[in-house]
DNA sequence: CGGTTCATGTTAGAGGTCTTTACATGGGCT
DNA sequence: AGCCCATGTAAAGACCTCTAACATGAACCG
């Protein structure tokens, strides 16, 4: 069969590039039935090849939500630290705007997110996935470092808690609230304001 | 078939109480293999019976996973009410025996947890699911507002809003730290702690 | 007490999906 | 040109979902 799949791009008998259809696949399947909607055939069905073909690039689903995960923490790692890095010169500003990338990634790459945290991938199950997790957390962290060391010697808190504090806050208003589950709960404000509250006040807390 | 099923319970022809043993299978393999990893005939053959008898009971495998996080719910309202009772007069006492009770249901019930915050299972799947929900809410929007009414009268702050920043940071950190999960990130300190520090740290930002 | 009823089981099977095995294709190298 | 092998397909077998038709036995009723 010589037809094209639905973004028009194959060519022949050869898909040429069925890797990157089949995770651009599994992106759209996630963002429309969530991360446990879908099957390996369906994927290869919305990648418009046989449903044997994705054998040949992943050894099961599981595998390939886990590259799907990975790339997903490293575009995670990226805009966090972009977002860190132009937040301009004051700490506190700058801290504000990672905040903010983070909700941004929730929502705009929703399917990512939920390939990295709803959809049960183990850390260790690709290479590199963990690394590139600890990559993205490591930006949280150098964020919080950097609050931290505006502070008076003797009031500094440790960096590493605060960073999961921030982190578990941002989690959890992510996962509860900002998504688009049809169901969900509704909310008086808007998740990011939500978080840019709940991040002021324990900052504040720690005496920032 | 007059044998019994896995927990010696089975009398003969009729099961007894096949709904009760349904959800628990579904809990069990739930904590086995996750909210994803489990079938309708799996469940079925996990309580001793053929794989058509569930559908007397159920609609189908949602209904199934719908009733065990309605379930679910019930169980943590209670457990955070009784928290809250039986954490002490003091306010600030009540309100840390609440994150406990909290923390511990995810731990301790990892299976329901999953059912009611991982499975996807909407709010409307099943009657009475969002009602359970909103109850186990209520739990912690009342011991915010108990907090709040201690604070001079100029400086309160939205209790709902509050709620929902507590809610975010005792679900972030049970979903991300203090799941059981095997590859899961290791932490300096306890979740039960971490989630402790959080609040103290939190709360004071609030000026309690 | 005997018979009826009906909720709750069973088996059988249609129809569908997933996964694996054996075979087919053609792009790239010598 | 011709071979190799990465990357596709087709088809078989296993399993799941769901329905239909039948079986069992506990509860109820005359």
């Amino acid at each position: 069969m010589g037809w094209s799949d639905h973004r028009g791009e194959r060519r022949g008998y050869h898909h040429g590039n069925l890797r990157e259809a089949l995770i651009r696949a599994a992106l759209d399947l996630i963002g429309q039935k969530g991360p446990a909607g879908f099957t390996f055939a369906d994927a290869a069905r919305a990648a418009g090849v046989s449903s044997a073909a994705p054998y040949r690039h992943y050894r099961d689903r599981d595998a390939l939500l886990g590259d799907v995960a990975k790339r997903g923490f490293e575009l995670f790692a990226e805009r966090l630290e972009r977002a860190w890095s132009e937040g301009g010169p004051d700490p506190m500003a700058a801290f504000e705007s990672l905040g903010r990338a983070y909700l941004a990634f929730a929502r705009d790459e929703a399917s990512y997110y939920s390939a990295m945290f709803e959809a049960g991938v183990s850390l260790d199950a690709e290479p590199g996935l963990r690394e590139a997790a600890d990559r993205a957390f490591a930006s949280l962290r150098r964020a919080a470092e950097s609050v931290v060391a505006q502070l008076p010697a003797g009031r500094r808190p440790p960096a590493l808690m605060m960073s999961l504090h921030i982190w578990a806050m941002a989690h959890g208003i992510a996962s509860l609230f900002a998504r688009a589950d049809a169901g969900r709960r509704p909310l008086p404000m808007t998740p990011e304001e939500l978080l840019e509250a709940g991040l002021l006040v324990y900052l504040r807390g720690l005496g920032v």
